[in-house]
RNA sequence: GGUCCAUUGGAGCAGUGGUUUAUCUCGCCUCCCUGUCACGGAGGAGAUCGCGGGUUCAAAUCCCGCAUGGACCGCCA
């Protein structure tokens, strides 16, 4: 084929009084009769090519037979325009076509390709190359790549070396359900992929050298949500000779060079710190969206001689009160809205939800009437009440204080809309707990990972006390969503050791899972750190995203299917022979279920395509 | 594993306190139109209301089950 000029997005008057070649696709046609305008769209952008009767019939005939989505090679001269489109960035320009050409002609899609389009999850993603010709994910998708290559230039421009760890290695106990790859070579033994290369990246440490990074592709068995999907990109770094101060130095460079290059926000550096306690107190969780105030508040002193039952009670079993104020919420919410959040906040476990309105120098609401006179001045001046507040307070366990009021603040936030937008607010937080305690398992965790050093008074914790032992981790959180974290490795054996005895390991078990570890540290093992950004909620971020999906080119689905090429789906009888693997009987019944359904979705396709 | 919500022409929605020609917008088809840019105008086609059962003289509408999708809890070191 022969060389476009350019893309249509950038035929500006650059190109005036110039003959161009175009290659794209018919976004829009507006026949007037003898007049005929054709909206010609590429990943760049839309340029208007015109067609009059003044160019022949044939030209005519062939623009009046276009169709949304035809994929043409337009011939032309830019001139121009009579009537310019301030709003395009092509406006001043009209392509003057002499030659059209074409190349392909497209079915109605089954949605029109525009940034307003509501189609649902299901629809887009089954036809998801369609989806993608949307400028919004378009744009989302190059904004990706950005961060990518600006990550790149800035990573090994610091000396950091890229360096690739593999994606089939072994299941290990700990953190989330593993996928796992079954082995022809060995059948009934399994390959795991990557949950990151926290390993891998650690022995490369070990091996010299000291600065690391990969954009490394990460798999967890989990539950999807919105902000994750089963396999994901992780921006992962781990220096050697470096603590706290030096990782966060090197990722606050990072998270510079990004916001200039990508957004061209210059971000003011260092950023904020706040302890993990210090983030759970005042936002109830452990990633404080910092973009607005409305903090928590611990109204214990103000309602200790509480004559409400219910705060007092609360007060009495080891628990807290705590709420927050939410301003011009007194007009805002209505008693129905408080009840539907309040209907919410039991699936946190919350037993109930007190509110209190303050206007005009007094309270109102049902609860209003259980307080005193002291309690209200009190309330007036823990919140600098100025009239027009909602107050909603949670009377309770502090996991489950934290929880709802993390989500009341969040959602009263966004419903009030006090959240600035175009901003980006990036915390550090610091001094985590080492371990918290798994009520499903009912034993004791590792918070962020199993190799994670503890400070100097963890260390000696972790032989006498170890739950209550901090750990020197630290998260990167952004406008609420965790970014991404690190921590300072162990890089001693006998730390290790302890930390695994820790977490209810026998020796044993530690040295069979993890033995290649406990030997590379005997063996000159360096003080190492590092941290791991997760490139997709970034790139969600930064794109303006409410969705993870919308910055992954082919998303999985909800429930961790992908509606387009179907997977997962069974596979032939003999893969499995091969492998050693039978489908449990129980399961068999659900397969040939499935089975079915792909072939009738395939018969109709074959119909389809007949008529 | 659990909770909640949704499912109506190709797309997005209305209708849901029982009986309608099932609404509107966009798209699609035909015709008209030389300055549109979400072009405009006239006409038209297109839906067994997700599936299965039940209640009823009568179900898109009420009840039960299932499926699919979404949000959330659990889970995600």
């Amino acid at each position: 084929m022969k060389k476009r000029t350019d893309y249509c997005g950038n035929i500006t008057s650059q190109y005036l009084d110039q003959d161009v070649l175009l290659y794209g696709w018919v976004q829009r046609v507006r026949n007037l009769g003898q007049l005929i305008f054709i909206d010609l769209r590429d990943r760049e952008g839309i340029v208007q090519v015109v067609v009059n009767h003044d160019s022949g019939q044939e030209l005519m005939d062939v623009a009046s037979s276009l169709g949304q989505e035809y994929v043409v090679e337009v011939k032309g001269h830019v001139n121009e325009r009579s009537s310019k489109n301030p709003d395009m960035k092509t406006g001043d320009v009209e392509v003057i076509a002499s030659e059209i050409t074409v190349l392909n002609k497209a079915k109605t899609p089954p949605f029109e390709i525009k940034d307003d389009l509501v189609a649902s999850e299901q629809t887009r993603l089954k036809y998801r190359y369609l989806d993608l010709r949307r400028p919004t994910l378009q744009n989302a998708l190059i904004m990706r790549a950005q961060i990518m290559t600006a990550t790149n230039a800035y990573l090994s421009g610091e000396g950091f070396i890229n360096i690739e760890t593999p994606d089939l290695g072994k299941s290990t106990p700990e953190g989330a359900r593993d996928y796992l790859v079954p082995s022809r070579v060995y059948p009934g033994s399994f390959y795991a992929l990557p949950q990151s290369p926290q390993i891998f990246k650690q022995l490369l440490m070990g091996a010299g050298f000291d600065k690391y990074y990969q954009i490394a592709r990460c798999f967890r068995d989990e539950d999807l949500r919105g902000d994750r999907q089963p396999e994901f990109t992780q921006i992962d770094l781990e220096t050697s000779f470096m603590d706290e101060e030096g990782v966060q130095e090197v990722t606050e460079g990072l998270l510079a060079k990004v916001m200039k290059d990508v957004k061209g926000i210059d971000l003011q550096l260092p950023l904020p710190r706040i302890t993990w306690q210090e983030s759970m107190d005042k936002y109830g969780c452990d990633k404080p969206d910092t973009r607005y105030e409305m903090l928590i508040h611990d109204l214990g002193n103000v309602f200790a001689n509480s004559g409400f039952k219910v705060f007092a009670s609360a007060l009495e079993n080891g628990g807290f009160v705590r709420g927050i104020a939410v301003k011009g919420g007194a007009k805002f919410y209505s008693r129905k809205k408080i009840e539907a959040m309040q209907d919410y906040i039991k699936r946190y476990h919350a037993k109930g939800l007190a509110w209190v309105k303050y206007e005009d120098g007094d309270f109102s609401g049902p609860v209003s009437r259980f307080l005193s006179e002291e309690e209200k001045a009190g309330l007036v001046q823990e919140f600098s009440l100025e009239g027009g507040e909602l107050l909603l307070f949670i009377a309770d366990q502090w996991k489950v204080c934290c929880d709802s009021l993390d989500y009341l603040r969040r959602q009263t936030a966004k419903e009030t809309g006090i959240i600035p937008k175009d901003t980006y607010k990036y915390i550090w937080v610091v001094d985590w707990p080492l371990f918290e305690y798994d009520e499903g398992d009912e034993r004791w965790i590792a918070a962020h990972h199993p190799f994670t050093m503890p400070d100097d008074k963890g260390i000696e914790l972790l032989e006498t006390d170890p739950h209550k032992a901090h750990a020197r981790s630290y998260d990167i959180v952004l406008n609420g969503y965790e970014l991404g974290g690190g921590s300072i490795r162990i890089h001693k054996r006998d730390i290790q050791e302890k930390m695994f005895k820790a977490l209810g390991f026998t020796k044993e078990r530690a040295y069979e899972q993890f033995g290649f570890l406990m030997d590379a540290l005997d063996m000159g093992f360096p003080p190492h750190a590092g941290l791991a950004i997760g490139l997709d909620r970034f790139a969600m971020l930064l794109a303006g995203k409410d969705n993870i999906r919308d910055v992954i080119a082919f998303p999985k689905n909800a429930s961790a299917s992908e509606p387009m090429m179907h997977a997962p789906a069974p596979v032939a009888d003999q893969q499995l022979t091969d492998l050693g693997i039978e489908v449990a009987e129980a399961t068999k019944e659900g397969v040939e279920k499935y089975e079915a359904s792909l072939e009738a979705e395939a018969a109709e396709d074959v119909k389809s395509h007949e008529e």
